[in-house]
DNA sequence: AATCGCGCCTGACGGC
DNA sequence: TGCCGTCAGGCGCGAT
């Protein structure tokens, strides 16, 4: 699953294939994603120069001069840049060709990816209006999350998963990130200390940034295949390691639903 | 206001 | 082999 790093990865690939290129056609396979793509939207987008390709949270922005298209690649989303006559499969639901020829293809075989159109600026679209602050930016830091955390109750973890408190950080890279930072998932987040938010603050920039720099390895192939993604990379610490013995101190790693969410953690580590 | 849990969707996987 | 049930999960949204 796409997670903040790997869509920046992507983002970084993107940029550079397809800024300053003209878009001459739209082709909709299939308009029916986790929001109905706009009909729309291949009359608008025909013929916009790509001006920039941005990121917010897990939403990629291709900012035109007459608006932007807003991606998000869900659960399975995967964008490519292929040469246009390539013939579509079964799940490439959307592709932009571009005047030389090639084309970026969307392919998502989950479709709990989306495709929009924002005639005005994207950050101040419903879906990205209320997202809380970067993870990479300043504005997350230990006193943000501290404040924030005043009289909530949820755990933690869920706490940091809350798009409106931090935007981006998923279910893999929340695990990863509070292992470093030696906080129980499960714990209240009202109940953590403004220190120990602190070291998570740290924990989750330095975790994203690491598997941010993981992927970048990989974008010299994003003209393929795409890029793989991060984690493929990046040595999970705790995620998917249920009864393995924690790198740390060997006590079996620890799985427990919170929130509908597998969580990973290290019993001794983390209290 | 905060929290809970639903639903969207397909592919992978295990059991029979 | 093949069919079927289960699980995975980002994330907005409606209900409580």
């Amino acid at each position: 699953m796409p997670e903040l790093p790997e869509v920046e990865t992507i983002r970084c690939g993107l940029e550079p294939l397809v800024v300053g290129r003209k878009i001459v056609e739209v082709i909709l396979r299939n308009r029916s994603l986790r929001w109905p793509v706009p009909a729309e939207l291949p009359g608008i987008v025909r013929g916009q120069v790509v001006r920039s390709v941005e990121r917010r949270a897990k939403y990629l922005m291709l900012r035109c001069q007459a608006g932007s298209i807003i991606l998000h690649l869900g659960m399975t989303g995967r964008l490519r840049i292929l040469p246009a006559a390539t013939h579509p499969g079964k799940h490439d639901h959307a592709d932009f060709i571009f005047e030389n020829g090639t084309c970026l293809r969307f392919c998502d075989p989950r479709r709990f990816g989306a495709l929009l159109w924002s005639a005005a600026d994207p950050l101040q679209h419903p879906l990205l209006i209320e997202s809380g602050p970067e993870p990479l930016s300043a504005a997350l830091n230990g006193d943000y999350l501290y404040e924030r955390a005043r009289g909530r109750k949820i755990s933690v973890k869920q706490f940091i998963m809350d798009h409106k408190v931090v935007s981006g950080v998923g279910n893999i890279y929340a695990s990863e990130s509070l292992f470093p930072a030696g906080i129980n998932p499960l714990a209240a987040a009202g109940k953590i200390s403004r220190t120990r938010y602190q070291r998570l603050a740290a924990a989750i920039k330095k975790t994203l940034r690491k598997a941010i720099a993981a992927g970048g390895t990989t974008l010299k192939d994003f003209q393929g295949a795409s890029g793989e993604p991060g984690y493929f990379q990046l040595k999970l610490k705790v995620y998917g390691r249920a009864g393995e013995p924690c790198y740390v101190c060997g006590r079996r790693v620890r799985c427990q639903r919170s929130g509908q969410r597998s969580t990973f953690y290290c019993p001794q580590c983390q209290r």
